[in-house]
DNA sequence: CACGAGGGTTGGAACGATCAAGCGGGGAGG
DNA sequence: CCTCCCCGCTTGATCGTTCCAACCCTCGTG
């Protein structure tokens, strides 16, 4: 079977040919069209829509030092959890990405840190990509580190948490207004005694997000101790951890720091023939499709990945232009999605 | 606040100064390592090693009329849906595609036919891309077509059904053996009244998937008839096709052509105080995260989509090798991942 | 009328890699 | 001894775009 290859693309020369002008003026009718008498515009158009041209990108990235792609390092969803915020917020960035002339380029690394930085130290030496986007920002990140060490520019989706040192643009939901607004939802409906389960101790978006419940209870003068729980993000530490909490504190409600986590607690409510939402509320984190299917739906705090995305692009811009401008970090504000168990 | 950009990197001149030969020797040693002596390359090696080169892509892109990325649409998970096959799919993707020197390209078109070819045309004109990977290859899929009428390589996750003018590599997972699996296994553990919930008669996937489960009927002479429910993707209509199904054809098991479907079967079990698993069966496709959370866990046919991944970068290494090579069409058999609901 | 200013346009050079051709030296074959 | 070829490497040209400096023409001004 043989292939034919189109034919060789129209370049920029054969444009100015036949609109009869130089080169150069069909650059600057692409690039600066205001340099440009109305009628010569309108001729060099006409050419470039006749011939179907567009510039070639290899060229103009050699010749510009910039490829207008976007790295991202896509960390799939965990089998066995109900994360899925990768998927929703990937779709947002490319759709505003694209707006203001960016795509995304994905890569994968290996799992040790050095291969990781192996694999954003290529993409920016071979020039492939013009910025990263960092998603997992935990505290001492190695590639938000290296990236910073090396005057790459990059926009982090995460707090630099304390990392004083950190001087890059950032944006990030705020999880403990998140969790804030659901138990205070939970308090408005009578709850008094609400537990929390979240992760272990280190991971500061877990404490951030207990926190919120913490303000929230203490707000309406509640005790919070022996509510608490710290454990893994699965579902069977979710299961485990609710039925002590409910053998020790009795709570009415529980908090949860993950969608995963959430149905690790209707799990245990299942076991002991408890109605979610009757006997007891639950509600999650990540409004994940599964928060969205099952029977009762869950209720859930929704981070804006949308404007999360938008953010993220506007801090690149920044980031990217002509003189470089850094921008401050930006905190969104997470809603609640309320449904049965809640 | 000032940045510093990192100095300007090392060119292929400067590596072929440092080890004393000259640019072309530099460029075998990287593309042609055999053609040089062992000393020499040995010599450019170090030389690379010491300043940290890597070839400029643009560079390399303009001249060989290469740019070693793949476009593919993004399409995110729907709301409200179990759906997740994307996500997984993408990043078997990105890892396969990087272990043959290709990096992942994410665009976004607009919802109209028009403009979604226009987002693939100026990718190809401005010569962004060196092919598409196309998943939603539905009968007439207009971007399948034009990308055929264009000549622009790419291959297509999905058959193109009885499109008899394809001659694209094509991969796919043979949605009629997962049904067939999925209902044999409830055939074998004395099931005999199996309903089928799938989508409208114009879906090809669908009827592709449905034909499994006459297949596996017919093949033990059970009758089919009346036990059959066509609907929209959703869960409430999941719901109502099995509540009229249990009405009308008491069935002992479901099987479905999708998670959400099947999350819609166990709605309705749970309002009339069946057990799934015990009382009724029940089966999903797709194994979704949905279905490996939830309790009980909801059976499922899984697509091998790391398989997938492969194939379709084998079909793509073929596509843009010299010379081109079109591989033939690949069908790939799912897997059962069989939980308590089944 | 000469001159300067400036918008519009021009050709040459450069970006950093690969391709194609060429070059000297050494060994095999006539 | 000459020719031919192959090996290992070098040199010049090229991909298509944008940057740079110079150019032409027109117009307003002294």
């Amino acid at each position: 079977m043989t292939i034919r290859y189109p034919v060789a693309p129209p370049t920029l020369a054969d444009v100015a040919e036949r609109a009869g002008v130089s080169r150069q003026t069909v650059s600057n009718a692409i690039n600066n069209p205001d340099l440009l008498r109305a009628d010569t515009l309108t001729r060099v158009q006409e050419a470039i829509d006749e011939l179907g041209y567009s510039p070639n990108r290899a060229a103009r990235n050699l010749r510009t030092r910039a490829s207008h792609l976007i790295g991202l390092k896509f960390s799939p969803a965990q089998e066995g959890t109900a994360n899925a915020a990768m998927d929703r917020f990937v779709h947002s960035l490319v759709e505003t990405a694209g707006g203001a002339g960016y795509h995304i380029l994905l890569f994968a690394v290996g799992e040790e840190d050095d291969e990781a930085l192996r694999g954003y130290d290529d993409l920016l030496r071979s020039t492939a990509v013009d910025a990263f986007i960092v998603t997992d920002t935990y505290l001492g990140n190695p590639q938000a580190t290296w990236l910073r060490q090396r005057r790459a520019p990059f926009v982090a989706f995460g707090r630099p948490w304390d990392d004083d040192a950190a001087d890059h643009p950032w944006v990030d939901v705020d999880g403990a207004a998140g969790v804030d607004l659901a138990t205070t939802h939970l308090l408005d409906r009578g709850h008094e005694r609400i537990a929390w389960i979240g992760w272990r101790k280190d991971s500061r978006i877990g404490e951030d997000r207990r926190s919120g419940w913490t303000r929230a209870m203490h707000g309406r003068h509640l005790s919070t101790t022996g509510l608490a729980s710290r454990t893994e993000d699965t579902v069977s530490s979710g299961r485990e951890a609710s039925a002590v909490l409910l053998d020790e504190a009795s709570p009415s409600a529980f908090v949860c720091a993950s969608d995963t986590l959430a149905m690790g607690v209707l799990h245990t409510l299942r076991d002991r023939g408890l109605q979610p939402g009757q006997d007891i509320s639950v509600v999650g984190f990540d409004d994940s499709q599964v928060a969205q299917v099952i029977q009762p739906g869950l209720t859930s705090v929704r981070q804006p990945l949308e404007e999360v995305a938008v953010e993220v692009v506007r801090a690149l811009e920044g980031l990217l232009g002509h003189p470089p401008v850094v921008s401050p970090g930006v905190l969104l504000t997470p809603t609640l999605a309320v449904r049965e168990t809640g």
